[in-house]
DNA sequence: AAGATACTGTGTAAAATTTACACCCTTAAA
DNA sequence: TTTAAGGGTGTAAATTTTACACAGTATCTT
C-alpha cells in the first residue's frame, strides 16, 4: 500500500484582489509583470507559495513583495484549479481579497523584480489581464458585493474619519446602484456602531459635513448579542 | 530570470463534506480509512488530485472512488493550507460540499482500497476525525447554514416529493432552531416555487400531509427577475 | 365502535422594517 | 451679495415579520 505522497510538478500560488476607494471610485491593485509568462502584461499581484509557509502567510508575503503593502487583513475567497490555467505547468491558485484605504503617502513599490510596478486601476474598464485573472477579479468582486451586506467591510476602505456621504458613495460604487440619502443615513445610524465626532470635514468649498468613526467595539457587542440572543 | 516553475514535494487534495437528511436528522458522510497516515481513523472522503484533472473533476472522481456516489453537485467552499496539516508533507486541500437525498437503495461502497467503508453519521456528536477534518467539517457546516438563506439547497436533501413539515424540520435541523409552523408555510409558499401535488403522504399512522415538489423553472424565473429588475 | 394518538392545516392583528419623497441650510468662492 | 455645491432632516404608506391556538382527519388501540 502506498504510504508516501506522490511528487508532481504542481505548485500552489496566491493571487490578490485588493480593493481601494478613491475619489468616489472603486479601484483594484494591478501590477505590470516583469517575468515570463505574460511578461509586460497587467495582472493581479500573485506568486508562488513556498513550501514552508501557510497560504495565509504566503498571501501577506506575496502582496508585500509585489506592491510594498503590508498588514492588510486578507481573506481567501476561491481557489482556481483548471488544468491549463497556467501555461508552464499545473498551478492551483488560491485567491484572496482585501480592502484598504488608498493613501497618497503609502507608496506602491514592488520589492522584487517580478513586478515592474504596481498601481491602482478603476474596477470599471479593466484591461485584459494575464492568466485567468479577469475571472478571478470578477469572482472576488461578486464576493465582496455580497459581504458588504453582512460584514463591516466598507469601513476598511474609508479613512478613519469619514462623512456619511462618503460612506454612501462607497456603497453605491460597490453595489453599483443609487441609494436614497435619507434612508441610507437612517439605517446606518440605527445600527449604533457609528460614532459621531466633534469634527467636520475640511478643505471643501461648501458646507462641511460631520465626520464619523466606525466603532469596532460597539459593532462587536451588537454582533455578538445577535448571535447569543438567537431565538 | 527564472521562467520555469519550481518543483516542490507539494500536492493538492480534495476533501468532501457531504450532507444528507434522514429521519429528521442531518448527517454527513464519513469513511473509515484503510491507509496510512491515520489508518483506521474516521475521516471525510478525500484524496489527492491528479496532475491532469481540474479540481472540480477531481472532487467528483474522489467522492465516487471512496463512497460509490456519483453525479452530485459539489461546490468548493474553502481551501486549507496550513504547513503541517498533513504528516507526510505539504498538502493543500480544497474542501467541497454537496447535499443529497439519503436513499436506502443507493449503496455506499468504496471502489478503492483507500477506504474500508463509507457511512452516514449524524452531524451532532461527530467523533474525532483524521487530519484537520473536524475543522473542515465545521467550516462547511457554517457555510451551508448561511447559504440555506439565499439558495435553494434544502431541496437537494429532500426526496423529490416532500411535505411542508419535512421541509421545515430540515430547516430546523440545519439552523438548529425551532421555527413557527404557520409563518414558515406562509413564507415558503409565498415564494411561488413550490408546486402542490395531487398526492398525499403514505404509510403514516395519522392524517396524511400533502406532497409538494420544488419547481426549478419557477425558481430560476423568479431569481432571474430579481436580478434583472434590480432597482 | 369509541376513544386515544399524532400530526395537518389554517388567519389575524400588532409590531417592525422598508420605501418613497423635497426642501431649507450652510459654507466657500466668485 | 449672489451663486454653487453639497449637508441635513421627517413622515406617511406599504410591506414584511412576528406571535399566537385550535378544530380536523387518519390510524391505531382496546
Amino acid at each position: 500500500m502506498e504510504t508516501v505522497l506522490p511528487t508532481f510538478n504542481s505548485v500552489f500560488s496566491i493571487d490578490c484582489v485588493i480593493f481601494g476607494f478613491e475619489a468616489g471610485e472603486l479601484k483594484i491593485l494591478l501590477i505590470e509583470r516583469n517575468q515570463e509568462p505574460f511578461k509586460d502584461w497587467l495582472a493581479l499581484p500573485g506568486y508562488i507559495v513556498e513550501q514552508d509557509e501557510s497560504i495565509d502567510d504566503a498571501a501577506e508575503r506575496i502582496l508585500y513583495e509585489l506592491t510594498g503593502l503590508r498588514d492588510l487583513h486578507m481573506q481567501q475567497f476561491h481557489t482556481f484549479g483548471e488544468v491549463n490555467r497556467h501555461p508552464q505547468g499545473r498551478v492551483i491558485t488560491v485567491a484572496y481579497y482585501a480592502l484598504i484605504r488608498i493613501n497618497g503617502q503609502k507608496e506602491l513599490r514592488p520589492v522584487t523584480q517580478y513586478a515592474r510596478k504596481a498601481f491602482w486601476h478603476p474596477v470599471n474598464e479593466l484591461p485584459k489581464l494575464a492568466f485567468d485573472h479577469t475571472e478571478i477579479f470578477e469572482t472576488g468582486f461578486n464576493k465582496i458585493r455580497r459581504r458588504l451586506n453582512y460584514q463591516p467591510i466598507a469601513f476598511e476602505l474609508l479613512p478613519e474619519k469619514f462623512t456619511l456621504t462618503q460612506l454612501q458613495s462607497l456603497y453605491e460604487a460597490v453595489l453599483n446602484k443609487k441609494l436614497d440619502k435619507r434612508n441610507f443615513r437612517k439605517k446606518m445610524l440605527s445600527y449604533g456602531f457609528l460614532k459621531e465626532l466633534d469634527e467636520k470635514q475640511k478643505g471643501v468649498s461648501y458646507r462641511a459635513a460631520k465626520l464619523y468613526k466606525f466603532d469596532r467595539r460597539k459593532y462587536a457587542k451588537i454582533f455578538n448579542n445577535e448571535l447569543n440572543l438567537d431565538k
